[in-house]
DNA sequence: GTCTATAAACAGATAGAC
DNA sequence: GTCTATCTGTTTATAGAC
């Protein structure tokens, strides 16, 4: 009744997981610098040392292949943005006192940057979000819903307590949209930017001083909007 | 010796130039909203009006009609940018004095807002530009080097003047990024932003809005510099 | 310059053996 | 679940008539 270890073999074929996961993770990588329509499912199994037949088996076809990233981009940023800002659970983790909020930001966005610009794997996912974002898709959809809009609205509610601005004015949703995008500029428009500051790379030294330029454009805007009723 | 009008019936083909500039404007909209690989050739044609051959005959292939239409990018751009923030060429330009040039900012920032977010046929150039970014190419050579480097500069310099911080440093040139940003990302996020802020359209209204609390952004991180040397 | 016809390569999807 | 072979449509590029 002994149980034989799974296929040590390394000719043999892997675990469906592996398989499935393996292929994810190629496509978010070539759909990401190569864009969806610019990229085959040949590549993509070739890529995830898979059969071409194994996406029509796994998603159906190309198109559940886009949803599946989709799904485990959405999965892998809830992650980051839980541990960045706190729960994305409605105003229960609401953080007491506008002292404690003003650090939260600070802090949340700091760790933001540094995912968003220093960790590799982030620029594969925002190049793939940001080209779904030229229209609404039904993988914008998941991505929107599950992290974006939860994230967001959180945001929005540290903002408050840390300032007194009602989180669901126009004008606190549009400053946060504000703050999150110059952070993702920085990865967007990477290569720009490597250019103009004479960069060869962009990793954690550099991801820190962008940091600090954005935390003290945060600590302007903070301190302007506290003690005035704008 | 009189001349003959230019071929006054519709079924005549169109002059060269005509012919040449619908098809780098019709390649310009369907490369931004669907990407260059995610866009035929035959559909450039029948946008353009035009015959598939012709592009084999103006551009050689698919990839110069690209770089054409990176170098009309560029051109647009150029004439945008001369009207926003002034001459382009070096620091001859410079106003003169910290009020004039906090005013540069604030209405040069505007109007690059303006453009960016209202105009319809910024989108296409945006999304455009957003995807030549993902990688170096030589299309983007020509609108780095046309655009992006010298209007930076630029804006670096106005900059100084307004706040004493020298133009060239990493501070001063990563904050110029954080408020290109800013507005970028309203054109690029705009499916997300749209649905954020309950927005149908994103028309000149919502252009304003955002418009507003960039500049609020941007007078709070200014007095925040000014008097201060970080 | 414009247009048609065609070549040669490549795409995604599928059927069926294992 | 994996893998191969193949079908069908589409792609870019080209040759040549007008």
């Amino acid at each position: 009744m002994a149980i034989l270890p799974p296929r040590p073999s390394s000719t043999e074929p892997p675990a469906a997981d592996t398989t499935r996961a393996a292929l994810v993770r190629a496509a978010l990588t070539l759909f990401g610098s190569q864009g969806f329509e610019g990229t085959s499912t040949r590549e993509v199994a070739a890529l995830a040392n898979a059969n071409i037949g194994s996406i029509a088996y796994h998603f159906g076809n190309k198109e559940g292949l886009r949803i599946a990233v989709a799904d485990f981009i959405a999965e892998t940023m809830q992650t980051i943005a839980l541990q960045a800002i706190g729960g994305l659970d409605g105003p229960a983790a609401k953080p007491a006192g506008a002292e404690a909020a003003r650090a939260q930001l600070l802090t949340g966005l700091e760790r933001l940057i540094a995912f968003i610009i220093a960790r590799p794997e982030a620029g594969d996912i925002v190049r793939f979000v940001l080209r779904e974002m030229s229209q609404p898709s039904a993988a914008l959809d998941r991505i929107y819903n599950g992290v974006f809009e939860p994230a967001h609205r959180r945001l929005c509610l540290i903002w408050e307590e840390a300032t007194g601005e009602p989180a669901e004015s126009e004008r606190t949703r549009l400053t946060v949209f504000t703050l999150l995008g110059q952070a993702l500029y920085f990865r967007i428009g990477a290569e720009v930017v490597k250019r103009r500051m004479g960069w060869e790379t962009f990793g954690e030294a550099e991801a820190g001083k962008v940091a600090d330029v954005v935390r003290d454009n945060l600590l302007a805007i903070l301190s302007s909007r506290i003690g005035s009723d704008a």
